[in-house]
DNA sequence: GTGAAAGCGCTAACAA
DNA sequence: TTGTTAGCGCTTTCAC
């Protein structure tokens, strides 16, 4: 009762000893749960720093240890809901592990991302999970391999590294929805996707984000096995943001080649390839066929609902979080990553090639 | 050229200050920028330094300095777009003041929260941004404010406990808004609410979280105005997930004195109830006119297009970070709050009143 | 089972 | 300007 309020320096070990009259080492290692300590004395400095109402000091706690129980995840936009699925599941499963969970936004910003894994570096996190944006930049990522704790990928491979990824295959998928389309007299499907790139799409161009070449390489093996040439103006690149998605889309759509069915690589680019077409009068799927990658909530809702290539995206989290996890705590066993598969979800945004 | 790969200890000042051939302390100054260092000593520190790649270790620096450079922020939903955006306003705004940003996301779970502040508070935060869950406790946000560290309440004011709030008033645009309902001739105007309460809402019932209090105020002040009953039973709460909105909106849009207008709390609940009134095959707004808080991108992608209530949600999450970084730098200076102020967007959801 | 004392890597008094 | 010496709050030898 004697100093609760507005006490300006925090309560140590060393008062929780003095107040139970033991030596700073044996409250030390009653109040952190280690080494022997007869239940007298347990005891006794529990009460004291109930009493006081001691917090242990978690940094100093980390100096000495060098764990933080603080696993850091590094996504690039969080305001995807795709994202932000995959980081549920990492929290619930870190949570119920005992590890807490702290987070850095990047903005899908490179620069922004190597700071991002210096700073929970040097926060000292256990390990990190980084859905890392498509770049040929890794030092960063190899830096924290280096530093000796664990780094799990989301979402993307990263050439040059070696460490586990957590990320659905989508090879199969987008052959098996490209066939969909295929199969519904689609021959000018176009592809527009986020990726930066300098210059056009060719065959054989080296795509740096491993999602995006899946989803190419499932798309051209399902022309190939149709006896269909997979047409390189159709990959659409660098639809960064609305203006550019809005421009791209129209200019698919227009012209004798124009496309009759579009697939958007993300539930962002989604979002302005549709309302693209909506402005410009076009009624899916009568006058042009859409499928997109995450299905999001809001795709059950426009008229019609749209056809989405789903990824279990919490469990893909969950499983990244408890990857991390066994890595931490048993940093030589071989632990093995599992597979993730991504499923099409057929509604009603893909119908019959209006033209030929 | 000694050991860059493998190392297991890490650089330190000690270190780089042998290899400077200075003491410690010099290492220490140059290397942290503070005390008087001649050039040649810096010179020869920072070469060093570079030779050993020395990276400081923040711990250390936090507990002796007891900043850490970092603002931690606790939201309750990062999956809702509302503070995904609010997000990359505090970021951007504590990057450009030199401050790192950590997230915790608590899922709308009380309990989490309070983890979540604990989490943050024993790393040493130099400042905390919490969009509080509802709920008549608050001990953790007084413990904030106890510990000497500014805390800034996003979206929500919390009774009992004074300190900055950074939130736009919805009294005003609810009363505007449902002026608006009422002028298109409705008088049954629901209302729909995630808000937990025990008991169905009455006039006079106490509400736990500001914001609804306010819409609800706003509301109450437009149908005085026009002369007509607020009605009470207009008023749902509890609808937490997917099917209780589903069951709510059922029972609202039934019976003699069904809803002739909707208006959805949030964004999440505006999902559930288009969605049912979809499947029950109502056409908005001929059968029902709807109206939502939050200006979320697929609001403009449904037929028709909705009406909603937009907040300058980025600029506030910047606000909010201004405000405790000036709460840092400044503790005891005064510093003003802005206030924000929602808007009304009309576009094609609201129509006249079917029926009486 | 207990305690004294030596760290962890850094900053900060205090002298010189 | 420099170096010496204490700390910060905790864990961890190492004796007893």
């Amino acid at each position: 009762m004697s100093n609760s309020s507005t006490r300006r320096r925090d309560v140590t070990v060393a008062d929780v000893a003095k107040e139970a009259h033991v030596s700073k080492a044996q409250a030390a290692r009653a109040l952190g749960g280690y080494g022997a300590v007869s239940d007298d004395v347990r005891e006794r400095v529990m009460a004291a720093a109930e009493e006081l109402s001691y917090r242990p000091n978690e940094l100093a706690r980390t100096m000495n240890t060098g764990r933080s129980h603080t696993i850091g995840v590094v996504v690039g936009d969080i305001e995807n809901p795709h994202f932000g699925l995959a980081m549920r599941g990492i929290s619930d499963t870190a949570k119920s592990a005992g590890f807490d969970v702290i987070l850095i936004n990047t903005g899908e910003d490179i620069t922004a991302e190597i700071d991002a894994v210096r700073v929970l570096l040097d926060k000292r996190v256990d390990g990190l999970i980084v859905a890392p944006v498509s770049s040929p930049e890794n030092q960063h990522l190899r830096r924290v391999s280096e530093s000796g704790r664990p780094l799990v990928l989301f979402d993307r491979k990263v050439a040059g590294i070696n460490v586990d990824v957590v990320a659905a295959d989508m090879t199969a998928v987008a052959r098996e929805s490209t066939n969909y389309l295929i199969k519904a007299g689609h021959k000018r499907i176009a592809f527009i996707s986020t990726l930066r790139s300098d210059e056009p799409y060719r065959h054989g161009t080296a795509i740096t984000s491993s999602p995006i070449a899946e989803r190419l390489d499932g798309m051209s093996l399902a022309f190939e096995e149709a006896g269909l040439p997979f047409l390189e103006d159709m990959v659409q690149l660098n639809a960064g943001d609305s203006s550019s998605i809005a421009r791209i889309t129209r200019k698919l759509v227009h012209g004798p080649s124009a496309a009759t069915a579009i697939v958007a690589s993300d539930g962002l680019i989604a979002l302005g390839v549709v309302e693209a077409i909506q402005e410009m009068g076009m009624i899916i799927p009568r006058d042009i066929s859409f499928l997109m990658y995450d299905d999001f909530s809001w795709t059950r809702l426009t008229a019609p609902p749209l056809s989405v290539i789903a990824q279990p995206v919490y469990d893909m989290g969950a499983a990244a979080a408890s990857l991390v996890i066994r890595r931490i705590q048993h940093p030589t066993a071989a632990v093995e990553s599992p597979t993730f598969t991504a499923t099409l979800v057929k509604r009603g945004s893909v119908g019959a090639a209006t033209r030929p």
